[in-house]
DNA sequence: AAAAACTACTTGTATTTACAAGTAGAAGGA
DNA sequence: TCCTTCTACTTGTAAATACAAGTAGTTTTT
């Protein structure tokens, strides 16, 4: 018994952070399947099941009779990705500022979705985002999460890191689906002078309902985004 | 050998067809592994990867000690999935116009995607269809694919069929990732007019280079949508 | 010199076996 | 009655093994 994660996590987490800090680039062929068996000392089904993983998010690409080829970091699906907006643009010219910390409030709704009775008695992390690149302003966004089982999280700072990170490495919550309604407004005057838009402009609006591992336990997220770029 | 598609892949469109056509509903329990195992005759670990990937898709949700539980269709993720539009609403109020039928055309671009020499060479499915919602039209789009070895795809009929299932089904296409451009434009006239909305009335543009486990073969999509809803 | 065959790799599919861990209901004791 | 334990299920993890199929370079043959 190493640890409680079981190894082909390990395996993964460690591939994947490899690929993220560059010891394997876009291109690359990563070890055979049977170099990291030798290499992480697990079977070959074990080391199977990690690269599924990484083919699934988008890391690698795998071709018979050739290897696993390095696709880099996934971002292609932008910002509507499930996995997050940190990591979908890549952090050179991505500045986060933290509007509302993280803090613990009542909440009744998140929304355009309703939630349930347990969601409501456990109270609500809420806080609020804007993300500039090259400095200007192009998403604001507003998370809200059920205060379940999640020692210490409003002490957390996470201003370069995306939320999912954070909550797969130290929680081991990951997203398994959700749901997302996609429109189009003009936005209200505080959102028009953190988004630095005249009135009329149109703003992409975003609510998502995220699932996740945990049973009943959600997270929910509304972004606006300006898209004139 | 009973034909050249893998078992799991058998056992997983089975269950996905079973469930899409609702011999199976949302929060029912599927058979345990074991007992899938003998409907198919194969064993566990070849029921399991069937079911990862209904897991990954969102058929189902799988719960350790209990069961694999049914999900219902996947539509959640909206218009903005990557396995389509068709499968994405629900065909009851979704209505498909075929503006343009399949046809080769030369191309040299693909939207604001550059194509390769290959690509070029072998010419270019076009078609352009129409989607109403509820008799309103809401999307509409243009496709393009290269021609590269997909015998009699323009004499096939897909008004109400999904282009992926089409292509999963019968060419063995798989859809493995991509990458898509988000904006919001005002549209052309002919655009206007087949949405039927306003010269200045804001639209979701959607650009999107998809790519397939055909090395070399990618989808091209230009999605307009009207999200006043 | 060019084509064919071989070989040594790679990933893909499938079986078999074993045990761990979570769930739910039944059986038993306080 | 209520709580605990047991039991029979479920899915989760992991190993060992085998062969199929695709790739790429080398060798042999033509």
């Amino acid at each position: 018994m190493h640890s409680s994660l079981p190894q082909y996590k390990k395996v993964y987490e460690i591939l994947r952070k490899q690929i993220r800090e560059g010891v394997f680039s876009e291109g690359d062929l990563l070890p055979s399947e049977n170099e990291l068996c030798i290499i992480h000392n697990v079977t070959r089904p074990t080391v199977r099941k990690a690269l599924d993983r990484l083919v699934n998010e988008g890391y690698i690409k795998k071709q018979q009779g050739k290897g696993s080829i390095v696709a880099g970091i996934p971002k292609g699906v932008g910002i509507l990705s499930l996995s997050g907006t940190t990591t979908a643009i890549g952090s050179e010219n991505l500045i986060t500022r933290i509007i509302v910390s993280p803090e613990i409030r009542q909440w009744d709704k998140a929304f355009s979705f309703s939630i349930s009775e347990k969601e409501k008695e456990a109270g609500c992390i809420y806080f609020e985002r804007l993300r500039l690149v090259d400095h200007k302003p192009v998403f604001f966004d507003i998370t809200m999460i059920p205060n379940l089982n999640l020692p210490r999280f409003t002490s957390l700072k996470f201003e370069n890191k995306s939320l999912f990170d954070i909550l797969r490495t130290r929680y081991q919550i990951e997203v398994t689906g959700g749901e997302q309604k996609i429109l189009a407004t003009t936005g209200d005057k505080k959102l028009q002078e953190l988004l630095n838009v005249d009135a009329n402009h149109p703003i992409l609006q975003l609510d998502r309902k995220i699932e996740t591992n945990r049973i009943g336990l959600f997270i929910y997220s509304q972004v606006f985004c300006n898209t004139s770029e």
